[in-house]
Formats: structure tokens, sequence, C-alpha cells
DNA sequence: TTGAAAGCGCTAACAC
DNA sequence: GTGTTAGCGCTTTCAA
């Protein structure tokens, strides 16, 4: 065995009988070479279990291709998804993919961005709905134009550009719809108190599902004041706080609109907590279609965002020839889910 | 604005007029340089926005800080939680962390390692149970002699070494101990007829509790035939095929042990298609306790792994000095978590 | 205190 | 066909 350390191609060329150049055409396949000598080479590659050095690589070749996803956290389904698939797209496509978490720090955001710059990365994708203050249209800004003397490629992944003309793609599901479609439907199983759970001001994601709340609502002929939204943010711990907290005050609602799964998780646990039934006091929807909605008690009316064809979608357009890409903005649609969590309003409170 | 493409060492030199070493020695920060220069140095490399380039400095300085993990998805809440535990422990250190899924296949997962190796990963850590076969003892073989070859370390998690002797690290849950611990908490429910849902021939992870589940069978005086285990997997979709079909026959029994959460929401599912009530009927039981376990209908018991701590651990052990990490073989604990899924049996039926 | 120069392992001209 | 060689962008002696 050799000394530690990694086997490089000079040693291999050695055994082989040959030049660097040699095997290196032969490993590249890029160029013709007799099978006589090929197959030494091989051989010698083989015995000596040699791999190439990437670095190397892709200092000489200008490079290499790698797309890197910037996630708050891959424990949430959501984001889970979305990283599933914009790793199996990149892998079809034989690219590398690099998945950093921020935990929803800026600050590690921007050092992971910058990692992804020296390491060469051609396509950077920042996934889901933030909060949009000028600090982050300020950093996003940088990105898209770093990456773009770079060469390289910014994607916004469930969220729309802070500014439409710095150099990013888009790719993110029409939540306005969706909440629109979701809220109709509550309408029409005659809800008139609807409470929107997990509203979170600013954030791009929560801002559009409350507007399509607050539209269909008024299309209802529903007066403004219709419209009650808690701003407790995401998570199950969140809806399940604020749902306890609304409980104890004298709201009157017959449904709520949770911002998204996890927050129906945390609502319906403390509804059963207060004695109430789901969905035959108070009616309960989520979004997102997690895979386990269909296992809550009772099962979650929610809407399905096809999350994992969201990050399939986003490396795809990043990959695309630059002037199709140019100023892309693709929307993806959504549809509702029917389950149990949503019944009549109890007698006589279908009034608002 | 310079030519497309990244900014080099060499034009922040030639800006703040200094050598490129010079340059060199105030970015790497270990080496004194006077005030002065250091700051003309650094508001050069500020105004191009330079970003050093990764793969150079690796090719010189040897390899990077980065560590690899390799699951099988990311979806999986267990396998999620692993990742954000590698993620966080590795980025806390000021490691580069890498996640590939293979979604279960060697050749991916030999792609991957291969690729890894090129990168030079100074880390490689293999995540979960598997099915142990010559081929999968090869590979492994292989990998870790490989990895050992070039000063890298290969970690298995979750899972145990298929040979002592292999360059390998270690570190895994006591899943016998557990099984053990929750069947003999169905027995002193009073159940004696309980069947073991998610077995997979071979299958590290599961074997071990199924052994834990016959142990605790046994000593509590059962015939070895008090034990039943359907072979169906992992997953939900098999839980809720696998109970569908043993509902159907003329089995008898009143608990399951699902071999994981997920199983057990397709457990359950089939039970309540069936108008079996949980735990009245048929008590439930799971393995791993992910976050939705307390939504299920009705909230799972289970045991906890902690599964975060495991890919935390995995990262640990390999960033040790040699001399202690040396077989290193790291057993984590776990602990049943009691929830509402698990009633005395029927009356009469507390008997096998 | 700073610069010149020698590589790190590999690919791609350019010779022969 | 195959070898020689010039870098890719950076760090690090070694001199000055």
């Amino acid at each position: 065995m050799a000394a530690k350390g990694r086997v490089t191609i000079r040693e291999v060329a050695e055994r082989a009988g040959v030049s660097v150049a040699t095997v290196s055409r032969v490993l590249s396949g890029n160029y013709p070479v007799p099978p006589a000598t090929r197959t030494r080479v091989l051989r010698a590659a083989r015995a000596l279990d040699y791999v190439a050095n990437a670095h190397a690589r892709a200092l000489v070749g200008g490079g290499r291709k790698m797309v890197a996803v910037v996630l708050r956290q891959v424990t949430s389904p959501f984001y889970a998804h979305v990283a599933e698939g914009v790793e199996a797209e990149a892998a079809e496509r034989g690219w590398l993919c690099l998945v950093g978490t921020t935990g929803g720090d800026p600050q590690r955001e921007m050092d992971f961005v910058q990692l992804m710059r020296e390491e060469g990365a051609r396509v950077v994708i920042l996934v889901g709905g933030v909060v949009e203050d000028d600090a982050y249209r300020e950093r996003v800004t940088h990105y898209a134009q770093a990456l773009d003397a770079a060469g390289a490629r910014l994607v916004l992944c469930g969220r729309p550009a802070p500014d439409p003309d710095i150099p990013a793609l888009v790719v993110e599901f029409d939540n306005e719809a969706g909440a629109h479609a979701l809220t109709s439907h509550l309408l029409s199983a005659g809800h008139r108190r609807i409470v929107f759970l997990g509203g979170l001001p600013g954030n791009t994601a929560l801002d559009a599902r409350v507007s399509g709340y607050r539209a269909a609502l008024a299309e209802h002929g529903l007066p403004p004041e219709a419209a009650h939204v808690v701003d407790c943010g995401l998570g199950r711990g969140a809806g399940l706080r604020a749902m306890t907290e609304l409980l104890k005050g004298d709201h009157d609602f017959t449904a709520v609109f949770a911002g998204d799964d996890m927050v129906a998780a945390g609502a319906i646990r403390a509804l059963a907590d207060a004695g109430r039934s789901v969905p035959d006091d108070i009616s309960v929807v989520g979004y997102n279609d997690i895979p386990l909605a269909e296992d809550f008690n009772p099962p979650l009316t929610t809407v399905r965002t096809p999350s994992e064809e969201l990050g399939r979608a986003a490396v795809r357009i990043a990959l695309r020839d630059p002037e199709q890409a140019a100023g892309a903005h693709h929307l993806l649609g959504t549809h509702i889910v029917v389950r149990d969590s949503v019944a009549a309003p109890p007698p006589g409170r279908d009034t608002f």
C-alpha cells in the first residue's frame, strides 16, 4: 500500500507505464484511446482503488455541477419534501446537491451562501416563505448580484422576489388562490366566523394566504370585521398556545383556518384539551397536506401543495438556458384535499 | 466590473498594491501583518466582493473539513432528525455537511460514497438500519478500508458493524432493550397475544426489536409460539396493508407492536377502517416517537429514540482523536413514552 | 514586513 | 497514439 493519503493520477500512470495525460484521457473518456492502453490504465486504477481529486478537477475545469439548497430546517415535513425534490432532480441530472439549514438565523444564511460561493455552487436555492424586511431585501439583492457576477443562479423557491429587477428566478405556489379556495370551502359548509390562526406580518407565504382568506370572505358579502387573524406564526407549539389563549377569551368562531398543518395539529390538540369536538363544535383546516395529516384526529382537510415538485421545478428552471429562464416567474397550482375536519357549524351559529 | 467569472486573489492583490502572498496572509489571518497593509487588503477584497476559491484552497491545504451523511430519504421523520443532528453538530464545529439520499438503492449509495471520496470528505456517516446481506457486507468493508486509507472515517449510525474488524465507528440505539421494555409494557397491561408488525428479516434494527420482543414474551413465561411477527417492512403503507390483511384472517390478537411509528399510523388507520377501536379493542404501540405521534388518534404510546442526538454523536465520535475513537461502539439509551394507545385487553382475552 | 516561486492534482493544448 | 508542459487559484516556504 502506498503511503497514507490519497492515490494520485501519477501513481496510476506509473503503475500502468503511461503518462498522466493518458490516464486522464481514459478516465475522462472524452478522447480516443486504444483498447489495449485503456485496459491497462483501468486495471491499474482499479488495483490502486484510485479516485480522482474533485478539487483539482474543479480547479482546472472551472467549477463543478453543484446546486445548494438553503432551508430553515429539514425536520419540518414541508422543507424536507422540497429538499427531497431538489436532491432527486439534481441527482437525476448528475449534479451534486448540498443542503444547508439556517434555523431561521440570517447570519447562518449569509455564512452558508458565502460558503456556497466559495465552493463554486452554480445554483443556490432559497426555500420557503420569509419575513420581508429591509435587511432581508438587501441580503437577497446581494446574493443575486454576486451569484450572477460569478455566472451562477439564485432561485427563490416558495417566495417571491423582493424586487423584480434582481437577477433571480422564482417558483412558488399560488398561496392566495389556495387560501381563497379553502376559505370558500369553509364558507360553503356554512361557516361565517372563521379565524385565521398563524399569521406572521410581513411573511410572504402567510400574507398571501391571509389575503386569499380575506378576499373569499369579502366575496361572500361579509364585512371586513369578519376576518380575524391571529398572528402567532407557524409550528405546532404556536398553534397550541394560540388556540389555548383564544379559547380563554370570549371570541366567537365556528372554524379555524390554520396557517399550516402543524399549526392545525396544535390547534386540534388545544381544542380537544378544552373539550371541544372537531369538527362537531369547531371545524379546522390546515395547509400543505403533510403525509401524516390524514392520521390526525380527525383526519385533516387541507390544501395539497406539491412540495417535492416545487423543489424539482426550482432546479429545472435553474438549469435551463439563460434565454428561457430570464425573469422567469413560475406559479404552481394547489388543490384542496377534503377529509373529516370540516362539518357544518352547530345550529344557529352560521351567521356573522 | 471585472470580466465574467470569479474575482481571484490576484485581482485583490493588484488593487491593494501588494503581492498575492500578502493577501493570502491577511485573509487566512494566521500570520502577523501590519494593520495598515491589512486594512488596505481588506478594503480591496470587500470592494471586489472577493470570495476565495474553496477548490484551490482544498487542493493546496490537503482537503477540507467536510462530513457527508448518507440516508435513505429525508422525508422520513427519523432520518430527517438524524440529518439535522449531524448538520447542527458539524456546523457548530465549522465543518461543512453534505447529505445524500439513496432511496434504498445500493448503486446510488456506492456512487455517493465514491463522490464523497472524490470530494475529500473526512467523515462519511451511513444512517439507519439495513438488511445485512453479503453484498452489503462487502460494500461496507470496502468503504471502510478505502476511507481509512485516505485518512477519513466511516461511521455506522443506527446500525452495527457487519464485522468488528473493519475500521469503522459505530453509534446506535439499543433496539433490543427498547423493544423489550415496550413489550413488557404491553404484557403488564394484560396483553398476551401481541403481534409484531413490520419485521424485515436481516434488517439490523428490526431484527433487534424482534429479539427484544421475543425475549420479553419468554420472560413472562409465554411459549415461543406466542410470538407472531409479520414481515411487512416499514412505512405507513406497509402497516396499512399488512394490518388489513391480518384483520381478514382469523388471527387472534389484542395488541400490535408496530416496527415504527409510521407502521403504527397505517395499522391504526386499518383498524379504524375495520371498525375496531384503539385501544379499547386493540392496543397499538410504535417506535421512534416522531413529533406527530401525539397527534395520532389515539395519541401513540411509543419509544423515544433521541434521533437528533444520534446524529450529533456520530460526528462527535468521528471528530475525536484516533486513540479514543478506535473501535468505539456507542450505544444510546431510549425510553417509553406512554400516551393513550394502550389499554387492558377486552375481558376474557388476556390469556394465550 | 513583504515578495518570488514552488507546488497541490488535474486537464487540455501542443508537440512528436 | 502518447508524452510534455502550462496553468487553474491558492498557501507556504525561502529570501530579501
